[in-house]
DNA sequence: CGGTCTACCTGAAAGC
DNA sequence: TGCTTTCAGGTAGACC
C-alpha cells in the first residue's frame, strides 16, 4: 500500500511510542520475507532505539550497534499495540518494548524486508538511491541533465530510484496530470522549462499526502491502528474513463511498463 | 551500459 | 453460489 507520504505517515506514528524506549525482544514468527530476515537483527535486543528515520521507502530503527531496515513492500503495515494483543494473520515481525507496546509489520504478500545495517555502514539497498524528493537536493535541473539522452518515458523515469525516491505509481499518475505532461512522453524530450513545473509538483503532491495522512487505500491503518482516512482527493488513479476534472474527456488507461497508468489525452502532452 | 521484463506473494474483485 | 482469472500501491535482479 505504502507510497513514501504512507511510509512516512507511518515513521511519524510509531516515533512517539518507540523513540528511546528498550527493545525487550524481537520475534520473528515469518522471516520469509523479500530476503530471509536475519539473525543481527536480533542485536537490537536489549537496547534502546536512538532513532527513527526514514529514507526513500525505507525505515530505520537505529539503535547502539546498529539500524534494522524496514520496507513496507506493497501490501505491508506497521502498528503499534499492546504486547498482549493477540497477532494477526500476517503480523511477520515484532518488536517489543519496555513501555509494553508492540511494533508489529504486517504483510500478507512479504514483499516488504526487515535487514540489518551495521554502524557506519550503507546498505547496498540504500546506497544507490537518488535524492529525496522533499528536500533541496532534488532540482528540476537536476533531473533535466540526468534525462537528457533516455528515451524512456517519462513516468517511467520518474519511478526509478536512482533519479528520485518515492515516487511511486500513484504519485507518478498524478504528479503529470497535474503538470500536464503524457506519461508516454520521453524523458529526454522534456524541457527543462517543463521539468521546473513537474518538480515542484512531486514535492507539493507528496507533502500534501503526508500533511494530510497519507492517501490511504483498503485497509491501510495508521500506526496506532486507528483506521486512516481518504484525505487527497485523486485526479486521475483510478478515475479510467471517467471525467477529466478540467476538461471533462474521459481518462485513458494504458499499461506503461506493467502499471496502470491514467491520464487525459487533452491535458497531457 | 540502458532499457525491459520477471519474480516474489496473498487476497480482493471481477469474470464465468 | 462457487470456481477461475485478473489485478494490486514495490523494486531488485535477470535478461537482452
Amino acid at each position: 500500500m505504502p507510497e513514501l507520504p504512507e511510509v512516512e505517515v507511518s515513521r511519524m506514528g510509531i516515533t512517539p511510542h518507540i523513540l528511546q524506549q528498550t527493545v525487550v525482544k524481537v520475534n520473528i514468527h515469518n522471516p520469509n520475507m523479500r530476503w530471509p530476515v536475519p539473525d543481527e537483527v536480533y542485536q537490537i535486543e536489549a537496547l534502546p532505539v536512538v532513532a527513527v528515520e526514514r529514507r526513500a521507502k525505507y525505515l530505520l530503527l537505529t539503535c547502539e550497534l546498529g539500524s534494522v531496515i524496514l520496507h513496507l513492500g506493497m501490501s505491508g503495515n506497521l502498528r503499534v499495540v499492546d504486547k498482549a494483543e493477540p497477532l494477526k494473520k500476517h503480523d511477520h515481525i515484532e518488536f517489543i518494548f519496555g513501555n509494553g507496546k508492540a511494533l508489529r509489520l504486517n504483510d500478507p504478500r512479504r514483499f516488504g524486508c526487515c535487514l540489518w545495517q551495521a554502524p557506519n555502514e550503507c546498505h547496498t539497498l540504500l546506497s544507490k538511491l537518488g535524492p529525496e524528493p522533499l528536500t533541496d537536493a532534488f532540482t528540476a535541473k537536476r533531473v533535466y541533465e540526468q534525462s537528457r539522452n533516455k528515451k524512456t518515458a517519462i513516468k517511467q523515469f520518474i519511478m526509478d530510484n536512482a533519479v528520485v525516491v518515492g515516487v511511486g505509481n500513484i504519485y507518478a499518475n498524478e504528479s503529470l496530470f497535474k503538470a500536464g505532461i503524457h506519461p508516454k512522453r520521453e524523458a529526454g524530450k522534456v524541457s527543462l522549462a517543463r521539468y521546473e513545473k513537474l518538480v515542484p509538483i512531486i514535492k507539493e503532491t507528496l507533502a500534501a499526502a503526508i500533511v494530510q495522512g497519507g492517501t490511504t487505500l483498503k485497509d491501510f491503518a495508521q500506526s496506532d491502528g486507528k483506521p486512516g482516512y481518504f484525505a487527497q482527493q485523486l485526479l486521475v488513479y483510478g478515475r479510467k474513463g471517467e471525467p477529466c476534472f478540467v476538461c471533462k474527456k474521459n481518462l485513458t488507461e494504458i499499461r506503461l511498463g506493467q502499471r496502470s497508468t491514467v491520464f487525459c489525452s487533452q491535458c497531457q502532452r
